[in-house]
DNA sequence: CGGAAGGTCCCCCTTTTGGGGGAGGAGGGG
DNA sequence: CCCCTCCTCCCCCAAAAGGGGGACCTTCCG
């Protein structure tokens, strides 16, 4: 018998998942969180063999209980069932110890299948994202050219972002104007940008700064 | 009795509205949809009292059949049921004619009630949902900054927003550099924005030009 | 110990940017 | 018809930005 926790703060997923599985004579739901924040506790408590996680929750996301569950290796399989499937998202999930990473939209079938795979620590996996971590370990390594950067440069980029002028940037890190100009011209040289705003633009799509962030000041 | 077509491309969901509705004495299930691509001929052939439509779906969106419901005066009730509610999307799906804009971690108790509600044309909002609408009455334009623009001083906007020096965006405009610098000055002006830099962050924020696609060139 | 890398600041220089005018032409509405 | 907006381009000018040096300091590493 494979005991199952549905985490997913949608109500009518809950259901659904709870009747497909229910279905199952050799699988059974032993409970189901609507948020993110009991997760650890629930499992705690039932010990399930399988957590099937929503990525998107109110409060505490996928992410973040993939992350306080990576802690202790004896925890449970956890298949991730996203609405959404985004490369960053799926790769994150996986380094953080997720089996199976599905979209809400795979057959139900599928879904019960990546159930059983992870009771025996298999992965089922859809093909884009099969193909998605081929990629990821063949090109391991065409380096983000961020980290090409050193810490004072990142600060000055991310003050960029926001739309700052290098006086600004300045006073805002304790430093001369001069020295700023200075990491601003490594910056665009380490980038291979031509100018400030191709950095603000590029910080952002780095999400350096969120882009309903930037600007406020 | 009341009939509803479900729209959802996820194949839990769909399961787990059929399941809880299905338990409802006045209301049938006539038939499902796994993207909006083929809704219009489902309606057209099932005649549903009420659709339960998903925003979020591959190829035609939930936005999109609105729109090409919306041209007949005669259809059926329409509730949206969202992933995740943003602004801009429930006020554009009610503009477009939906009576119900509910999330999906709405219990699903509320979902069947906005059902019978859709059936007689009321509407079952959630309060952050209702907030919003009130809101928008309210401060009926505190109009956008953007449309102080003219059609020029938009399309140099847009130009600085890809990331674009004035030379750039004088060859791409077909104009004089001093007359892009003109058009520059006025945006800043009329934006209270500082330099290009702010302004191409405030293209982007006003999605002038998708953040994956500024800097392509 | 020597060297490399990072951080800080300075100088000089060119280019770009942005503000302040002005001026002519096209089109539209009172 | 005149006025207004928009578009176009021009001039001058100050500030900012960006490139190219160089200098000094610390820290870290072989």
């Amino acid at each position: 018998m494979i005991s199952v926790l549905i985490v997913d703060d949608h109500d009518v997923v809950r259901q659904g998942l709870r009747f497909v599985l229910g279905q199952e004579d050799d699988i059974e739901v032993v409970g189901e969180c609507a948020d993110g924040a009991r997760v650890l506790a629930a499992i705690a408590a039932l010990r399930p063999d399988v957590v099937l996680l929503d990525m998107v929750m109110p409060g505490k996301d996928g992410l973040a209980v993939l992350r306080e569950l990576g802690a202790e290796p004896e925890g449970p399989a956890v298949i991730v069932l996203a609405s959404l499937v985004e490369d960053e998202q799926v790769i994150e999930a996986i380094r953080l110890g997720a089996l199976s990473y599905l979209a809400k939209t795979t057959a139900v079938d599928r879904v019960v299948a990546a159930v059983r795979a992870a009771a025996v620590g298999d992965s089922v996996l859809e093909p884009g994202t099969a193909a998605l971590l081929v990629q990821r370990v063949r090109r391991n390594r065409r380096r983000n050219p961020i980290d090409l950067l050193t810490p004072r440069e990142l600060q000055v980029l991310t003050e960029i972002t926001r739309g700052r002028a290098n006086a600004e940037i300045a006073r805002a890190l304790g430093m001369g104007r001069e020295t700023v100009k200075t990491h601003v011209s490594s910056v665009l040289a380490k980038l291979g940008l031509a100018d400030r705003t191709q950095a603000a633009i590029f910080g952002l799509q780095q999400g350096l700064v969120r882009l309903d962030e930037a600007l406020d000041t």
